[in-house]
DNA sequence: ATAAACCTTAACCTTAACTCTAAGTCAATA
DNA sequence: TATTGACTTAGAGTTAAGGTTAAGGTTTAT
C-alpha cells in the first residue's frame, strides 16, 4: 500500500529531497501519510510525477509546472485549457530545438575554421622541422 | 579606431553590464583602454566575442567558456585541442536535441490522452444538457 | 560652462532549482 | 537495550548568470 519517498526517489531519479521540495513548492499534493507522518505515495502521484517529469524535461520551469498542477487541481472543467497549455508548450520547445539547431550551424563553421587553421599550422611545423634537419 | 563598450553592446545583443561582466570572469581579455580608463573593442574583440556567444546560444556554461579562451590565449598549440573541444560540445547539442525529441514525444502522447479526455467530458456534458431538455 | 549622456569600479541583490544541515521521530536489528 | 538508519521539518547555503545601485570621472552638445 504506497511507495516510500525512497522507492519513488529510484523510480523517478528524483532525489528524496527534490520529492519534497516539489511537495513544498505545491507541486504535488495531498500525498497520503502514515500515522507517524511519513510519506506514502500512490500509482495516481506516480503518473503525476511522471507528467511533470515529463514537462521539466522539455525545460518547462517549475512556476508554470506548479500552474498547471493548479488546474489539474481544479478538475476536469480546465481540461482544455490545460490542453492548450501543453500544445503551446509543444510548440514553444520546437521552436527552441530549432534555434538551437540554427546556431550548432555556427559551431560546425567554427569547427571547419579551427581545422583548417590547425592544418595549416601543422603545415608549417612539419616545414620548420624540414629547415632544421637542412641545416 | 575600436568600438565603445555601447556600440558593441548594440551589435552584439549583450548588455553594457554583461560585457563587463564577461570581461570581470576572464572570457575576454585584453580590451584596449583610452588615457581615461574607456574600453574601445577591436574588430578582433568583436570576432571573440561572436565566438563566445555561439558558444553560449548553444548552451555551454561560461566556465566552460572561459577554459577556451584560456586555451585561445595559450596560441596555436592549442589548435588541436580547442578543436576537440568544439567537436565535442557540438556532439552534446546533438546528443541533447535528441533527447529533447524524445521528451518532446511523451508531450504530444499526454496531449493525445488529453483530447480525448476532453472530448469525452464534452459528450458528457451536452448529454446532461440533452437529458435536461427532456425534464 | 553646464547639463546630458556617456564611462568607471565595487559591492550587493535576484531568480531558479536545487542541496545541505540541524535537530528530532520512529522502527528494526545486533 | 542500544544503535543504526530511514524518515520528518524548517531553514540556510549554493550556483549560474546576470542585474542594480552608489559614487564618481569624462565628453559632447548647446
Amino acid at each position: 500500500m504506497g511507495y516510500t519517498i525512497k522507492q519513488v526517489s529510484e523510480r523517478t531519479n528524483l532525489s528524496a529531497h527534490v520529492l519534497r521540495f516539489y511537495e513544498k513548492e505545491g507541486l504535488l499534493s495531498n500525498i497520503n501519510r502514515s500515522k507517524s507522518g511519513i510519506r506514502s505515495y500512490s500509482e495516481d502521484d506516480l503518473e503525476w510525477l511522471g507528467l511533470i517529469c515529463c514537462l521539466k524535461n522539455t525545460g518547462m520551469s517549475l512556476k508554470q509546472i506548479k500552474e498547471f498542477m493548479d488546474l489539474s487541481a481544479e478538475g476536469k472543467k480546465t481540461l482544455k485549457q490545460r490542453c492548450d497549455i501543453l500544445i503551446e508548450h509543444k510548440k514553444n520547445v520546437e521552436a527552441q530545438i530549432q534555434e538551437m539547431h540554427k546556431h550548432l550551424d555556427k559551431v560546425s563553421h567554427k569547427i571547419d575554421y579551427y581545422t583548417m587553421q590547425y592544418n595549416e599550422y601543422k603545415n608549417v611545423e612539419s616545414h620548420q622541422k624540414l629547415e632544421m634537419q637542412e641545416v
